[in-house]
DNA sequence: CAGTGGTCTAGACCACGAT
DNA sequence: TCGTGGTCTAGACCACTGT
């Protein structure tokens, strides 16, 4: 087969760059429903596995999501924006005008609390916050309906056993008031941010469709003397969220 | 089939569990081969398809990478840190202690320069420059021979048209030295982050394994009296990199 | 060279979503 | 109910890797 001229592309991957096309040219938008298998079988002469191997493609680059029994559909992307240092990023310089234009979002945001109790912490946490027994505070953060952020705080047992931290409504400013009124007011911040494809538990938890991955975000909070007093493991639907942070050289 | 019990987990799914638990358990230890195509036929009787939909599952989480005529091998993740602000990480402060534990890197990083030229910046870009001319240095950063970052940086035109940032060598210090010999000193920064699925070219320009995500970091430099003197567009390979970022509250 | 993963076919049955 | 995507089979040929 295939008449004179090297044809080194594999099919599938030539019907992939062919909807790809479609959906920069914008024939496909936002939300739309692209050919299924059974057309592109039709309309490239092709098997099943073929067509579903090009739709596959879609998918895991996060351009395109199948619904089952519906079809496969474009997907949109509208993150929100999460600033490191809130407090500074309402001063004068350089506001407005970022790269990456996102909605603030005024949007409806829900926080479900998993769980609060006293546990160990795994190993690296422990070794931060100078002890394994700690409080573990289990939360995911739902956004519009759509989970977006499970974040996993520990807090050392010692110094937060008696304060609502541990109760599943921390109160009024939250767990950082909370510390402060204990004498443990978190000053300092680390974040170390890395991204990965998500574990099965992570993409059901957080809904994700496949060729979504998810950032995670490490933050340390740290008292003025040096202490650690909290480790906040997050992990966030990369298709949610823009992370932004500013400082001085 | 199936003998009784509801097995509603399909086959696939089975096979890649069991490999992902022998990867977990340490059975197969990262650079390690996995069981290959022919393997799991005989071992599980399916067919190639379904051999390979479960090897899949593992490349796509990023777990795995297949070697054409080699077989499929548990992957290794060794990343580097990218601190946020060098002069301030080795204050005395939570020195160390970090959760997740990387190398710091004295590793041979190879800096190779794919372009420099005057050109149209993209509009976004263009807006927070305020306008499009610009010089454009576009690099590739390679440790230890794996291209690890993408980076393209964006100057205005007007500002630095005579320096040595129009050079593929910018000269001792880099182009901040050069931006601040010409008055422009950048001092405070804005970095914009996220995460996809890379594109094609992005992937074979990191020369990335499937089921590896880009992270997207976009840097912003800005003098003392507010204006935007770079815009820095990086993708970095995400198995590659930890990020870093410390601030006050 | 033998073995590996990569691509492809032509069927099949299923669970699900919308109508 | 009908069309959709999801799973699966049993073959086949190819290009590549290693020895």
């Amino acid at each position: 087969m295939t008449t004179a001229g090297s044809n080194r592309e594999p099919k599938y991957r030539r019907i992939a760059g062919a909807l790809k096309q479609g959906i920069e040219a914008g024939r496909y938008a936002p939300g739309d429903r692209l050919p299924g298998e059974n057309d592109l079988m039709a309309e490239h002469g092709v098997a099943r596995m073929t067509a579903r191997q090009a739709l596959a493609v879609l998918q895991a680059e996060g351009l395109a999501e199948a619904r089952k029994g519906a079809g496969v559909f474009v997907r949109e992307f509208r993150p929100i924006r999460r600033r490191g240092i809130q407090r500074l990023a309402r001063e004068r310089w350089g506001s407005g005008r970022s790269v990456w234009g996102t909605d603030v979002g005024d949007r409806d945001l829900a926080v479900e609390v998993v769980e609060v109790a006293e546990k160990d912490a795994p190993e690296a946490v422990a070794g931060v916050l100078g002890g394994a027994r700690t409080w573990v505070r289990d939360r995911r953060f739902v956004l519009d309906g759509k989970p977006v952020l499970l974040s996993v705080s520990y807090y050392p047992a010692a110094l937060v056993a008696d304060s609502a931290i541990t109760r599943h409504d921390t109160g009024a400013g939250g767990a950082y008031a909370r510390l402060a009124e204990l004498g443990h007011e978190p000053v300092r911040f680390r974040e170390e941010i890395r991204s990965r494809m998500p574990t099965a538990d992570e993409a059901d938890r957080l809904r994700l469709a496949a060729g979504t991955p998810v950032v995670l975000v490490c933050r340390t909070a740290f008292t003025a003397d040096g202490r650690a007093v909290e480790v906040n493991e997050m992990v966030l639907d990369a298709g949610s969220y823009v992370l932004e942070y500013e400082f001085e050289g």
